[in-house]
RNA sequence: GGGCGUGUGGCCUAGCGGACAGGGCGAGAGGUUCCUAACCUCUCGAUCGCGGGUUCGAAUCCCGCCACGCCCGCCA
């Protein structure tokens, strides 16, 4: 309902500038400030007043007086506060706004018959995914899940890289140590079990004998050599190391919950010959030159210093020599092409995206969200060294906080039983909510520090926070005599400043959806959703709904389903699971 | 050295050209005969890293500097 007013008012103060013998050029439209009652808001007055030498405010009255308000349906009044035109809301605003947010489906966009794909998380399948990364599948899932409310059709991609170094140092290792020589892994799951291999082969690689070493390395490089070859019994030795231990992390992916379409294998595209044939084409540019007796690309034109080779001195390809074949299918396949990734691949990406550009692809339909890693007080996570927290520790930790939390509150409560198989439920998407809601809120290039207690806290500004309005919201419904009925509400009724604000919040979800698709950040659903939240809880302590009567109490109750499926679906844009009782 | 990113009360964070910079944590004071107090209300606390500039107007744009992070591999 935002939207189609924010609409109305830009093209009826467009017609009164005009009106009033101004140009209609910036409008200068933005959102007041929380103390003022009006929903929308222009300062065109100031730049006007400048060109013309008159007061501001004096001019702002000029437009107002030119407003085609009678051309209004969503506009109510216009009024100006010195220089500042504010927009009022009219009662149909509140009407249809109180009747859309009732709907199961509210927030979601029209279709836009259009198909992305994002990648994310993508990490080598070394080891168990630690919080370090943990930012990627959160930031990804919930870059998909917005995409998808806005109206995409959205498939979400984990590439694995199963042909580098890494890989094959992991699986010589596998094939090579013993697990009796093995430490006890921490958990009874593949990546656990496997990343042992992994650790104690690079160790191996650095302190070993150094003619073990040798012979060891002559190995790795017959296996590499093997994959870039097409060599069957090569994959498949590099494959049953890598689908265990993926299979492990998709086990932990799945609580968060960031689930994929497709694991798109980087193999893929040396077996299919797409890779040499890209460099074949690449050889043929203009950017292409031949030094050290390896080819590369030379991107002075986009304003990059460094040089990418593309084939080695062997012939060989290198990561991003796959990765752009990769992309090449990306843009044959989707529409757009949406890639999560940390802060240390920037310049790969940058290089990626010249050469799709010189290759003549349309670049502005791929798009990178970069973020930072999370780290430890005392530095980095490192999966080789084994420093760091695991996802599943800390998600453990959290439900297990949580349940606590759950467990304390049982005697206080006021409304339906809990069974055991419900604490655990609610805990688990608290807890695991409140995680993933503390990563996703905030802007993705911020650095974080880990800090359990952060990481942990349950109160305000937290998921459970914004649960906790929507459990209410649930237990109101729950307890009501009636049926809501927004159809039959009428919005007169929500007299209160409290309401109001609460339904001017809900009104804006539809436009913060759009916003956030469009940027690419998430984090303006979730802060949008404590805001929510906030107005939820303040309207909450201020009016009684069970207790009214009449108009009031269909209106009140009206007003709270509509804030129940704001809530729900907030949550659900950002991934956060929405509990009916907490 | 070059490139990119970040710098907002003690701590975390929103805002990124417009109305006195919003929240939260913390500290302090209140609030439940009433729909779950994981809540609400009030108080305390900010040279928006520093210095210039552009503008009627700058946390927001430009330039310089400082601090921190990341990158600058025929690794991924």
């Amino acid at each position: 309902m935002f939207l189609t007013l924010r609409a109305e008012f830009e093209d009826a103060l467009a017609d009164a500038l005009t009106e009033a013998g101004y140009p209609a050029t910036d409008l200068g439209i933005e959102q007041p400030p929380v103390d003022r009652d009006a929903v929308l808001a222009s300062n065109v007055a100031f730049r006007l007043a400048s060109q013309v030498g008159e007061p501001p405010a004096a001019v702002a009255e000029e437009i107002a007086a030119a407003f085609p308000l009678a051309d209004c349906s969503y506009v109510g009044r216009v009024e100006t506060a010195g220089p500042y035109l504010n927009a009022h809301p009219s009662e149909r605003y509140f009407a249809e706004t109180l009747l859309a947010a009732g709907d199961p489906d509210y927030g979601r966009r029209p279709d836009r018959e259009t198909s992305v794909v994002v990648e994310h998380t993508s990490a080598n399948p070394t080891g168990p995914v630690h919080v370090g990364r943990a930012r990627n599948p959160i930031i990804g899932d919930a870059v998909a899940r917005v995409l998808a409310y806005a109206g995409y059709e959205v498939d979400r991609h984990y590439y694995v890289n199963d042909a580098g170094r890494q890989m094959a140092v992991f699986t010589w290792a596998y094939e090579t140590f013993d697990e009796a020589e093995l430490p006890e892994p921490e958990r009874d799951k593949p990546d656990y079990e496997l990343v042992r291999y992994y650790r104690r082969g690079t160790t191996f690689l650095e302190e070993g004998p150094e003619e073990a070493v040798e012979a060891a390395e002559a190995e790795i490089q017959s296996l590499m050599q093997g994959l870039e070859e097409g060599e069957q019994a090569a994959y498949d030795r590099v494959a049953a190391v890598a689908d265990s231990v993926l299979e492990g992390m998709r086990q932990t992916l799945g609580r968060l919950p960031a689930e994929f379409d497709e694991f798109v294998r980087e193999t893929r595209f040396m077996r299919d010959g797409s890779t040499d044939e890209l460099a074949a084409q690449l050889e043929d540019t203009e950017y292409a030159v031949y030094q050290n007796d390896a080819w590369q690309l030379d991107f002075d034109e986009w304003g990059i210093d460094k040089n990418l080779v593309f084939l080695r001195s062997d012939g060989t390809s290198l990561y991003t020599t796959r990765d752009i074949a990769h992309h090449e299918w990306k843009f044959e396949t989707y529409d757009r092409a949406v890639t999560v990734l940390g802060e240390d691949h920037k310049l790969q990406a940058d290089q990626l995206r010249a050469t799709l550009d010189l290759l003549g692809r349309d670049v502005d339909r791929l798009e990178n969200v970069v973020y930072s890693y999370v780290t430890l007080p005392e530095g980095g996570m490192s999966t080789r060294e084994g420093t760091g927290v695991d996802l599943d520790d800390l998600l453990d930790e959290a439900v297990s906080r949580a349940r606590e939390e759950v467990e304390t509150r049982l005697d206080d409560r006021t409304r339906g039983e809990l069974t055991d198989a419900d604490v655990e439920r609610i805990a688990r998407q608290v807890g695991i909510g409140a995680v993933r809601f503390d990563i996703v809120a905030k802007q993705p290039t911020k650095a974080i520090t880990f800090e359990w207690e952060r990481a942990l806290d349950f109160e305000a500004q937290s998921a459970p926070y914004v649960q906790y309005a929507h459990a209410r919201a649930c237990g109101i419904i729950e307890q009501a005599e009636s049926e809501p009925a927004p159809e039959a509400a009428d919005p007169a009724a929500l007299t209160s400043e409290a309401t109001r604000e609460l339904l001017s919040t809900l009104a804006r979800f539809p436009a913060v959806v759009e916003t956030a698709a469009e940027t690419l950040r998430p984090h303006k659903v979730a802060t949008y959703a404590r805001e929510c939240a906030d107005a939820f809880n303040r309207f909450y302590r201020e009016r009684r709904v069970l207790e009214a009567d009449g108009e009031v109490y269909a209106a009140r109750l009206a007003l709270v389903l509509a804030a129940r499926r704001t809530l729900a679906n907030a949550l659900d844009a950002v991934g956060v699971a929405a509990p009916e009782s907490m």
